[in-house]
DNA sequence: TCTCGTGATGTTTACGCCAACATCGTAGCC
DNA sequence: GGCTACGATGTTGGCGTAAACATCACGAGA
């Protein structure tokens, strides 16, 4: 009962229209020149007998795949899952498929390995979400893939796609500093992204502009349990009055410990995250937080990886496209205890 | 200076390794009989010129992708790109690389356009995450590819792979009821939410055979707005001392409904989450809700497909493996008040 | 010594498709 | 009427690979 199915090839679909297997190629990829009446026998005969092109060779006469690769670090990152989620339905809608890799970790080897494994299965593009290479290999491998990166390093040779985080941080920075706050702490995310630098950079320089001093900074790993470790630290001090926090995640946990340190938020002290996840309107208190935009974020990088697929990509890549944030004022933040 | 960059084939290593490219095909697939000693001299000249196997010409002639579909409605469900991740892990151990595609929408129409997307792109198996079908199509295309169902419709045809529900479902009930609660509400996902349909199923049986009152379900959407929405409505009867929400996100909005409505949790009302994203420890109060290993689950789905791949699959699918969920008691349950 | 088996290697072929070129017929033009 | 031009279609070839089959050398056993 194994029944070996087989697929029917252009040349089935041929001989039942009548044709040659090339007329059928060329109804297949909707050339111009065929004549309307062949077209519909063809196109009938495709239906009969359930006539899919392979893939496989198509790939492997046009060199093309009609495939994209991402690299994903951590799809648990809310940002992360919600880009790729764009980027599949915009790659989608262009008729491309989506490969998904996540290297094993994020040294550069493994990131070499992720790449290779991409350009090894087929892809035409590649895009990476959140790259933190440390060591700066050059990964323009000897494939000529064209690479996207979202969200990465800015001295990456490649195009990408950010959120801006200046813009973002100075948002969240200057608004706890407008309500009256003599500075404003920040637990920013881990070391080696580069998007927690930069909302680090433009909360320190934002101070600095500001005149207000500027307390050293704490860092979580994005995780809530990181939030509410350095939020039971930072409780014992009665100094803090606002803390910019680099993501949600970590506000909840932060909030968390303040709270049972006897800390109110946002009475003693307030705090402003930066995602803008779908629930963070309902923590308590609501949170006031950054919203980013990430399914522009995902479209934009398949709108610039599609591109460098028709143009043929340059090497110096400098396209840089950058996505506003919005500052969401809730109720997590208020003016200082007098 | 647009170089067309030509990368080396079999017979390019074969030609510097002086052996036909035949011998090439025997190294790179790691054939047994290839002398040690000419198989090093292939393996150099492949370095040597950077030789990766041209896949689709491999798939070409094999038959084979060594690709994995994912089907998958929403990543920003947190269980699904979860599951996702834990896919892409294991697909990537056992050398397969993932390709995922989201429907446009739930209907069987959609399902098919992204069944038959994958499988024309060339896919060896796919896996549906929380497929919810409504009008059950038989998927088995002509394609003959197998299938896997990651917490799908019990009816299914295919193998599947399923957070026990049930256990979790009945546990949360139980343990509300245990507290000396007369009866419990449930706020449930969506209608067609197989996963919902079985967890509302097992708490009305546990309801049942303890002999308390059933109230009528309430349904959400599994987002926080949803979870706030019923919420207000559900914190006007003073009769609700108990609830199992179906998942965690709506579980905070409903909390936020109750505590603004004046009802705290849990000394009025306790309540009961689904899941246990790494956030609801964090929660306030902490929620008691039911820990699911969506890695366990991603797991077995690939590794059920590879089975399948290996030994032909057999039509009448009957596998299901079942992953059992853990309450965890936390601090929003609560005896009722007297 | 001859045969036979075995392991290492080479040769041929086919996978399904599309590019390039070839062919054919017809319409338009002088 | 014969020529060109062009649109519709067919034919040939080759993409890179692995399966199937062929070859060859060498050692074991009769």
């Amino acid at each position: 009962m194994t029944e070996t199915f087989k697929p029917p090839s252009q040349a089935d679909v041929a001989a039942l229209a009548g044709v040659s297997s090339q007329t059928v190629s060329r109804v297949a990829n909707e050339r111009s020149n065929v004549d309307e009446e062949t077209r519909q026998r063809v196109l009938s005969a495709m239906q009969v007998l359930g006539y899919r092109p392979n893939s496989a060779a198509r790939a492997l006469v046009t060199g093309r795949f009609r495939m994209l690769g991402v690299i994903s670090f951590s799809l648990s990152a809310h940002g992360n899952s919600r880009t790729l989620q764009a980027i599949s339905e915009a790659a989608q809608t262009a008729g491309y498929s989506v490969n998904l890799v996540g290297p094993e970790s994020q040294t550069g080897g493994a990131m070499r390995k992720a790449f290779s494994k991409l350009t090894g299965q087929g892809v035409d593009g590649i895009i990476m979400i959140e790259a933190q290479i440390l060591d700066h290999p050059d990964l323009r491998l000897p494939s000529g893939v064209p690479v996207v990166v979202a969200d990465g390093d800015p001295d990456q040779l490649h195009p990408s796609v950010d959120n801006n985080q200046a813009v973002g941080a100075e948002a969240a920075t200057a608004h706890l500093l407008g309500l009256g706050h003599r500075t404003v702490w920040h637990l920013a995310g881990p070391q080696d992204s580069y998007s927690a630098r930069r909302r680090a950079a433009a909360w320190f320089s934002t101070l600095k502009r500001a005149g207000a001093p500027v307390p050293a900074v704490l860092y979580g790993d994005w995780s809530a349990g990181s939030g509410y470790a350095i939020g039971r630290r930072l409780a014992e001090d009665k100094d803090v009055t606002a803390v910019f926090v680099a993501n949600d995640h970590m506000a909840l946990g932060l909030i968390k410990a303040l709270r049972e340190a006897g800390r109110e938020v946002p009475r003693d002290v307030s705090v402003i995250g930066y995602d803008d996840i779908p629930e963070s309107g309902f923590f308590h208190p609501p949170l006031t937080t950054v919203h980013q935009d990430f399914e522009e974020v995902g479209r934009l990088c398949v709108s610039l990886l599609l591109d460098q697929l028709a143009h043929g990509h340059r090497p110096g890549g400098e396209e840089r496209s950058m996505v506003t944030p919005q500052l969401v004022v809730r109720e997590s933040t208020a003016p200082p205890p007098r």
